[in-house]
DNA sequence: GTCGCCTATCCATAGACGGG
DNA sequence: CCCGTCTATGGATAGGCGAC
């Protein structure tokens, strides 16, 4: 089991052992796929330990940077992710009235929420920063602009747009809050599943090396048909 | 942030740390929901990093053991089920609704709490980020996510978010030209809530077949890339 | 080049406590 | 009763290599 590298010809260790690691995109293309592929399987071992440990129902699903896409599901992904678009089927029975103390728990809540906002309002300021000192890609999320760069006309536009998506929002909140007095008549099935099962394993999938006890190798399989060459 | 271990009147570490942990059903309640709030933020920081990393797309939805229902996307959950499902339409307006009772807010609070502590290091981090190269990542985070993605307590945060993003905007306006005048901002959102519920988590029906194993080739499903999309 | 194995690290987290 | 926090450990994993 041990096996002991003699490269260098002093028995020293050449591997430094787990580095640093920065949260930032790797630039590096091989670096990158296999830190895709080795925290890929991490991350499905540790949603089925979660879903062994609690009993909850997971679906997660990964499109790399190619075009493979990767699932995982128990039961399985198309029941909880068709369970999700359905609406849910929560079985709530009555209706009552809150807690006394609920009124003061969201007094204590908002406060925290609202320092939570604070702490990320700045780091959006300082996204946005980051972002105008280097290139010019904007982020990918239109509400995270600088307004002391916007000229007037702008304002204006802008602040529709944050009203309409305020809007959106307390429309939201708020069918989330009435919901649970609604009965679940909502069809799970509206979403038909249009994904042909077969033809999917293509390719024999390689044995995974026995550390651990979950044969996680066994069970991902990628799509090899399309993604030739590109990650 | 005073550490006094006076019991036992010896000092001595009462604490052994982490223990190791069987994969299978907790059958302690608490234990279980415990470790299920725990895993469950350290699944999502995971594919957090993993979207970072490598540039991927991910979608996680979770269904604890009754209703409540907690997503995670990049760019958003509705893109990558889409994605997933064929390039499907347009997404649903309804998304799961969640039971929430008072033991709940207090769960949510800890989480929002959490949240800060981690919004606070992240950016720490982006600040070094920057700091070190000029880079702009160009990539959003999860908790940038669209407004049906998100659960009552993100979409309070949200809103509140607004209110101030448009707060400022309208002072940007007024300074830049004060004979215009701009809509007023939005009131305070109401987020008095009254929310019944009954049940807490209970236990769930043995959904697993395997006690100690888990049988994943029922719950990795591969899925065939249509090439739409690429990123 | 792609994939898998190995090791040395570093992060996530199971328990234990104290506070409200 | 429930939650935050602290600690020490278990487990994930970045890098380096060899095999294919």
């Amino acid at each position: 089991m041990v096996i002991l590298r003699e490269s260098g010809g002093a028995g020293k260790k050449t591997t430094q052992g787990r580095k640093k690691i920065e949260i930032k995109k790797i630039e590096n293309l091989s670096n990158r796929q296999v830190t895709f592929s080795k925290r890929r399987v991490g991350l499905f071992k540790k949603a089925s330990e979660l879903c062994i440990l609690s009993g909850a129902e997971i679906a997660i699903i990964v499109h790399s940077l190619g075009k493979r896409v990767f699932s995982f599901g128990h039961p399985s992904t198309d029941a909880v992710v068709d369970r999700f678009l359905g609406g849910g089927d929560e079985r709530d029975g009555a209706v009552a009235a809150t807690a006394v103390n609920t009124r003061d728990f969201n007094r204590h809540y908002s406060d925290v929420s609202k320092e939570l906002e604070v702490e990320k309002k700045r780091r959006d300021m300082i996204e946005e920063q980051k972002k105008a000192e280097g290139h010019g890609g904007g982020d990918g999320f239109w509400w995270n602009q600088d307004v002391d760069e916007m000229e007037l006309d702008e304002l204006e536009q802008f602040a529709m747009a944050l009203e309409e998506l305020k809007k959106n929002t307390d429309l939201r909140a708020n069918d989330l809050m009435i919901s649970h007095s609604l009965p679940p008549v909502v069809a799970a099935a509206s979403l038909t599943m249009q994904i042909p099962s077969a033809a999917a394993f293509e390719e024999a999938p390689p044995l995974f090396g026995g550390q651990s006890n979950f044969d996680f190798e066994n069970c991902i399989v990628p799509n090899q048909g399309f993604g030739h060459g590109q990650f």
